[in-house]
DNA sequence: AATATATATCTTGATGTCAAGATACTCGAT
DNA sequence: ATCGAGTATCTTGACATCAAGATATATATT
């Protein structure tokens, strides 16, 4: 089936003969899903009452197992956002009882971020409505075309992961 | 190579193996690398004085032909942002002088919205920047793997393109 | 022709994000 | 011990985005 993008190629093919851009049939590609994955996760989590950002944190905390802490720099390198949206981020949910602020013990610059028992269940809870969303929608591939699309993906992401990015 | 999200498809696996995070291993993905490009093109755009905003909707037009005019709800579904979202944009391009609004001459309801001839310009000059940086990015893949990922994508973006997402 | 429904765009107010810089602490070199 | 460079977090101010609703016009129904 043909999709926005294979218009959008189409397009400057006609206006651009000149230029090649095959580029943009994966990288539009990916750029537009995601823009439509991230309606629909703000669909899916509005009836937890949770914003998609505050998923984000609280997973992230939720991953690194018990007692559920992370440094507000472990925080950006997974959530990739500045570190002025992730104090800001912090401080919101920590006033609405999902996260505590707590000192670092070895390093006095430091900070850690704790989950509250709330945020851990609050987590939990729409992990699983995620992952009932996303079935739905990867069920147009195999499960052997999800294995190959996780893996060309892999190939892009990891430069930009290991490297200084 | 290893990447962020095999590290946190291992976690989950870790504190939730009760849960099937399969999907994870696509949609992380799709959504982490869509921001890595973000980032990346924020850079590259900003040596044209360019915003990432600017270059879709400049871009949108371009690709349009002659006289390179669609109308704001066009531009809607090329960018999938909201309405009012659109509003701000066309009044801040039209100020920076890359774009004017047209009354529709078929619809009174409507505008149309134009791109100046240094709209123009500052669009195919983006254009070309953005498609080196994507081919450097995709340097990764064989040809043929990238059009094995093109076509596997496109059975994602496809549903949200063609129903009434 | 009159009315109801649908459509296209714009307005408003709240909120989230970013870039840049400030602050406070650590750690290695002298 | 002291200094200087590096690191971790926070603050600030400007700006972009969204959701919801307002306004004006078009189109379908009777």
């Amino acid at each position: 089936m043909e999709d926005e993008v294979d218009r959008l190629v189409a397009a400057w093919r006609r206006e651009r003969p000149d230029l090649d851009v095959e580029p943009l049939e994966v990288l539009s590609r990916v750029s537009r899903l995601a823009r439509h994955l991230d309606r629909a996760r703000r669909l899916a989590f509005s009836e937890h009452g949770l914003e998609p950002w505050e998923f984000d944190v609280l997973t992230s905390l939720r991953r690194a197992g018990a007692p559920y802490q992370l440094s507000p720099g472990q925080l950006l390198t997974q959530t990739l956002v500045t570190s002025g949206t992730m104090t800001n981020r912090i401080d919101r949910l920590a006033k609405k009882g999902l996260v505590e602020r707590l000192p670092d013990p070895s390093d006095r610059r430091g900070v850690l971020v704790r989950l509250t028992p709330e945020g851990r269940d609050r987590a939990d809870q729409s992990l699983a409505g995620l992952l009932a969303q996303e079935r739905a929608i990867l069920a147009q591939l195999s499960q052997g075309q999800r294995g190959d699309l996780a893996a060309l993906l892999r190939r892009l992401t990891a430069p930009f992961d290991n490297i200084p990015g």
